[in-house]
Order: structure tokens, then C-alpha cells, then sequence
RNA sequence: GGGCCGUUAGCUCAGUGGAUAGAGCGGCGCUCUUCUAAAGCGCAGGUCGCGGGCUCGAUCCCCGCACGGCCCGCCA
């Protein structure tokens, strides 16, 4: 269980701002001003401010500096703070004091595994759901992107003490699936020396192809006379079973390991989804127009655009679309299967079916704050030398397996954590492959491996940290490495009410860089062994950081490279 | 027509109201008889897309515009 340091000296400030409010009388509207902390970015001015003065100067009608003069004495003295000062044009700033700082890196090597880790999300049971890809085709680039960052999500969820169920929904039930099994049907008979001629909605992927040759060798001519609509109903489930022992594998290959693997299908066949839209009709927001089932509220009605028929949960054919089957699905999540939050990650282009089901789960008393969703920009990857967006259904892709073999995991997961999900990003395989060894990935393993030297040729020469007396690590960079140290649940907590998983790499690289700047300034093992001892632990400190991190990360950490 | 995301160094990107805007790569120049040079140090490189506004203070918030991507299906 970690605290961050930020959270004392914010608990600090706020009780300070309480006092002078109770001492001075200051009007209750002060109390509205939130107490924000922040870091200043030049360390002359500390390691925490408040500009909390500032704002109140309007409220109160005194002068800030007055006020962050009131608010500097009443900080409650503490040892790990050396100084509280009030500062133009009216910020109070804390030191930290140096030998608190220094103790910290016994504390946190002390710690271990432990290090980082809290209860705070104890008891809740989670599903964070990403990559879902359809189940029509080969995983590419472009649907990986959801991996690592519903990976990283998840594994921050458990880390705060969540119960995590990592989720990949199989969409096994719909309209692609059917394309996808003519597609099949039409390159089986192709194999065949039959001229076939793909309609314009089939898959042109050479992956259809593939499984199509798969099936052949696996079934001869078994299924060559059959009529095409019977071939492709029969080739359908055939074909998706590859294609998710395919996901496996390749998911398996980015060190995703998925605790479900849900089945469309299994929901229709259940009949959730026609419970589900029972349910919603006893709420009287089914309307039904020449057999159709519509989804309709005043919101929903406003949504759409002039001209559109309205929200399809299932058509005239007793055809369930992904709408209806859907909200199925998170109901289903939410209401039967326990969970008290899902969280999914979701590609840009699901951007109105998030508005839709936003409108429609709580229509069946689902509160909304249980449904979140993290929405990623595409990658687009250079084609050909032009900057193109890939897509399954035009063939054009780049596939996931083929960059992690030519690159690496860990590699992978790094590039799609290093923006953030808002942004969009543009893959070039060449430059990827050409600048894989000169890769941040490897830049904070290397602080890793590095540490791990140290330690080996200090056990070489029968020394350790047993016994280390950390007060006496007090070059400047060692309390700036562990003030970084400090860092880390402060990071945790960001990650996790952001959603924002780069955050890591970001801190990381930061990390990495502050340790490999001091090996070179600090000599770890020396002649003299009780200073020897103390940076033992601190360099023990910072490895088990970047441990921390890039276990979170799914990233390995090397002992040798 | 409406909506969502983006625009920061040559390139890829951090920085979600604070004090002098950062990193990696690329460029130039240094540093290995040393606990790992997959590293370190220095230099060069910026009208934070443009114009307004709110604020003591804006790369950050609001409005407008431009450019790029995405969405507005009885596809998922």
C-alpha cells in the first residue's frame, strides 16, 4: 500500500488553507477554491506549489502574497518537509527535506513487489474488454493498437486492487460474419479451377485465400458440390474458428492473455438479447415498424440524422444487428454477470454507436458511470510510400504477427504506448525495423540490465546493501533519482483516473535517463563500502521501479543484454 | 450539413491553468585500460496551426477559422 508524496503535501496545504480560513474568517465562498497542488517545473521553486493564493486573492479582495503568507505558516511542520516558502506573485512552495527524500530509498527498496501497489479499488469487479477484432480476418496493426492499452489498463486496475477480468468479445454472430463465409465458399471453389467473380462486399484479403486452402487440405472436395449459400454457411464457423485460434496465438505472441474469450453467439443463442429487448419494451422505447424492432427515445430521435429510419436492434428478417446485440451483451455484463464496471477500448469509428449505447443502457436502469469507454485514433501505415488507412475490408493491411516477429513484443507495446490514445499514429514498418535497436523499449531495459550488473559484481566482491545506511547518499543526483522514484504512485494514480496508459513509457524514459546519467557520474561499487552499501540500495531502489514499470508495461525485464 | 480526435523542434511525440515549453530520433562535436558505450556530455534547432475571448497568469479553457484523420448504415 503506497501513498504518494504528492497526496501528503496536498493533504498538507488543504489543512493549511482550513486553519487560516477558521484563524482569519475568511467567507465561505473560499471554500470553493480547490486546493490543486502541482510541480514546479523549475526545481528552484521546490518540489510542490500551491497556487491556491492566487485564486483566492479575488474572493478574499486581498493581495495573494498576503495570503500565501497565511497559508506558509500554518503548513503543519513535518520531517519530510524542509522548507515552506511564499513566493511572487503569490505560490507557497515545499522543499522536501533531503535526508526524508534519502530514507526513501530504503523505504522503497524495502518495499519490494509491494512497491506501488494499493487497495484503493479492492473489492471491485472489473471488465476491461479490448482488441475484439472481427473475428474476419487476420489481426493487423491497425486493431492492435487496443491491445496494449486495454493490457495496461487492466493490469493498473489489478495492480490498485481491482478484481480484472480481461475480456475479448468474439463477433461471431453478425452480417460480416456471413460475407465473410462466402468470401471463403467463393475462393474454395476458385481452388477448384472454378472462375469465380467476388461480389464488390466480399473480403479481397489474400488471408480469405489462406483459410479457404486450409479448409481443402483438411477436407478435400468434401464440400464441392454443395450450393454456394450451404458452402458458406458451412465455411463460416469453420473459418472463424481459425481465425480466433489465429487471435490467440498472435495476442499470446504480444503477452495479452485474455481471461474470456465471449462468444456472440452464445448470448443469441442464449436468448439474452430477446429478454433484453422485452425488458426494453416494458420501458416503452421499442417502437416497431414493418417488422422492424427500432430503438426510439426523444434523445435517440434528436441523434439522428434527417431522413434516417432510426436505430435497428433487429430487422425484418429476425436478423439481430450489432446495436440490439450490443446492448445485450453489456447488459449482460453488467446485470448478470457481476461486473461493476466495463470498460471497453473501442477504434474512432465506433464514435456514434458509443452516443447510441450511452442513451441506451440507461434506459434499462444501468448507470452510466459503469460503462466507460477509451476511444483510440487509427493507425494508418505507409503503403507503397503514401500514408494509408488500413481496413479489412479493403484488403489493404498490415499484419500484427509479421511486425512482432520482425521487431519484437516488447518493442510493439512500447511504440503504442508512447502516445497518447487521442492522437493518431502512423506506423513505418521499414523505419521500425531499421531503428528497433535504438528504441526507448531497450533504453529503459538497459537501465535494468545495467543494474543488474552492478549487482552481480558487488555479490563478485561479497558486498550488498544488508545493513546500508541510506542518510549517507547525498550528492544531488541521488536525491533527484529518488525524488523521481517518488514519482511512481503519483504516476499510478494519473494512469488510472486518465485512462491513460503512455504515461508510463513517458516516466520511464524519464526514469532510465536519471539512472544512466548518474552510473556514469557515481560510482556504485567503490572502496568505500558502507557508501558502496547505500548506493547498492538505491540502485536496488531504482531497479525495482523500472521493474514495477515494465511489469505493468508487459515488457520484460532483462537482467542481460 | 452535424459531430468526435488531432495540429508543439527537420521527424516521431510528451507536456490537460502557473514561474525560463521538454524527450527520443536525425545533424554537428566530445567521452570506453572503468560496475554493460543498447550509454553519457555539449551545441544547433520553437511566431506551441491562425484570429479573437475569459483569467493576476493560456501550449492547456471558451468562440471562430484553416488543415489532416474519423463518424453520422437494416456493417461491426
Amino acid at each position: 500500500m503506497t501513498t504518494s508524496a504528492r497526496d501528503t503535501i496536498a493533504s498538507a496545504f488543504q489543512a493549511a488553507v482550513d486553519r487560516a480560513a477558521a484563524d482569519l474568517a475568511w467567507p465561505d465562498d473560499a471554500k470553493t477554491v480547490p486546493v490543486a497542488i502541482e510541480r514546479p517545473a523549475d526545481p528552484a521553486n521546490g518540489d510542490f506549489a500551491t497556487s491556491v493564493a492566487l485564486r483566492l486573492a479575488k474572493p478574499l479582495k486581498k493581495p495573494p502574497m498576503a495570503i500565501a503568507e497565511a497559508i506558509r505558516d500554518r503548513v503543519p511542520p513535518s520531517e519530510m518537509v524542509a522548507s515552506v516558502e511564499a513566493a511572487k506573485p503569490g505560490f507557497v512552495n515545499v522543499r522536501l527535506s533531503d535526508a526524508w527524500v534519502a530514507r526513501q530509498a530504503e523505504a522503497i527498496a524495502a518495499a519490494g513487489a509491494s512497491y506501488g501497489r494499493s487497495t484503493r479499488l479492492a473489492g471491485k469487479r472489473i471488465q476491461v474488454e479490448y482488441i475484439s477484432a472481427n473475428p474476419t480476418g487476420p489481426m493487423t496493426v491497425a486493431n492492435a493498437r487496443g491491445g496494449p492499452i486495454g493490457d495496461v489498463l487492466a493490469n493498473v486496475l489489478a495492480f490498485a486492487g481491482a478484481d480484472v477480468q480481461r475480456e475479448y468479445y468474439v463477433e461471431d454472430g453478425g452480417t460480416q460474419v456471413k460475407r465473410f463465409g462466402l468470401s471463403v465458399a467463393l475462393r474454395y471453389r476458385e481452388l477448384f479451377g472454378e472462375s469465380v467473380e467476388l461480389p464488390p462486399d466480399a473480403y479481397p484479403g489474400e488471408d480469405v485465400g489462406i483459410v479457404a486452402s486450409q479448409i481443402k487440405e483438411r477436407h478435400g472436395d468434401r464440400y464441392r458440390d454443395l450450393p454456394l449459400e450451404e458452402q458458406s454457411k458451412v465455411f463460416a464457423p469453420m473459418a472463424i474458428d481459425r481465425v480466433v485460434a489465429d487471435a490467440q496465438r498472435v495476442t499470446g505472441k504480444l503477452g495479452i492473455h485474455f481471461d474470456t474469450w465471449f462468444k456472440q453467439s452464445s448470448l443469441l443463442e442464449s436468448g439474452y438479447l430477446t429478454e433484453t429487448i422485452d425488458e426494453l419494451r416494458k420501458r416503452g422505447v421499442i417502437v416497431e415498424r414493418e417488422s422492424v424492432i427500432f430503438f426510439e427515445t426523444p434523445e435517440a430521435v434528436a441523434l439522428r440524422r434527417e431522413g434516417d429510419e432510426g436505430w435497428v436492434l433487429v430487422d425484418a428478417q429476425g436478423d439481430p444487428k450489432y446495436l440490439g446485440t450490443d446492448i445485450a451483451y453489456h447488459r449482460l455484463c453488467l446485470e448478470r454477470r457481476g461486473f461493476d464496471l466495463k470498460l471497453d477500448i473501442w477504434g474512432a469509428n465506433t464514435e456514434y454507436h458509443l452516443a447510441q449505447m450511452r442513451i441506451a443502457l440507461p434506459t434499462l436502469g444501468i448507470d452510466p458511470a459503469r460503462f466507460e469507454v477509451v476511444i483510440y485514433q487509427y493507425v494508418r501505415f505507409l503503403h507503397e510510400g503514401v500514408l494509408t488507412r488500413m481496413g479489412r475490408r479493403t484488403g489493404r493491411f498490415l499484419l500484427l504477427e509479421d511486425v512482432i516477429d520482425a521487431i519484437g513484443k516488447d518493442v510493439v507495446r512500447f511504440f503504442f504506448l508512447q502516445a497518447s490514445a487521442d492522437r493518431q499514429l502512423d506506423f513505418d514498418f521499414e523505419l521500425a525495423v531499421q531503428q528497433s535497436n535504438e528504441n526507448p523499449a531497450y533504453y529503459v531495459q538497459y537501465a535494468h540490465a545495467r543494474i543488474a550488473s552492478i549487482l552481480r559484481t558487488a555479490a563478485e566482491r561479497g558486498l550488498s546493501s544488508a545493513g546500508a545506511d541510506v542518510t549517507l547518499l547525498t550528492a544531488p543526483a541521488e536525491i533527484e533519482l529518488t525524488k523521481l522514484l517518488l514519482r511512481f504512485p503519483e504516476l499510478l494514480d494519473d494512469v488510472l483516473e486518465r485512462r491513460a496508459p503512455h504515461l508510463f513509457t513517458v516516466y520511464a524514459v524519464q526514469l532510465a535517463g536519471a539512472f544512466h546519467s548518474y552510473y556514469r557520474d557515481h560510482r556504485v561499487v567503490g572502496d568505500d563500502a558502507s557508501l558502496s552499501r547505500a548506493r547498492l540500495r538505491l540502485v536496488e531502489a531504482v531497479q525495482l521501479t523500472l521493474k514495477q514499470l515494465l511489469g505493468l508495461l508487459g515488457i520484460s525485464s532483462p537482467d542481460k543484454m
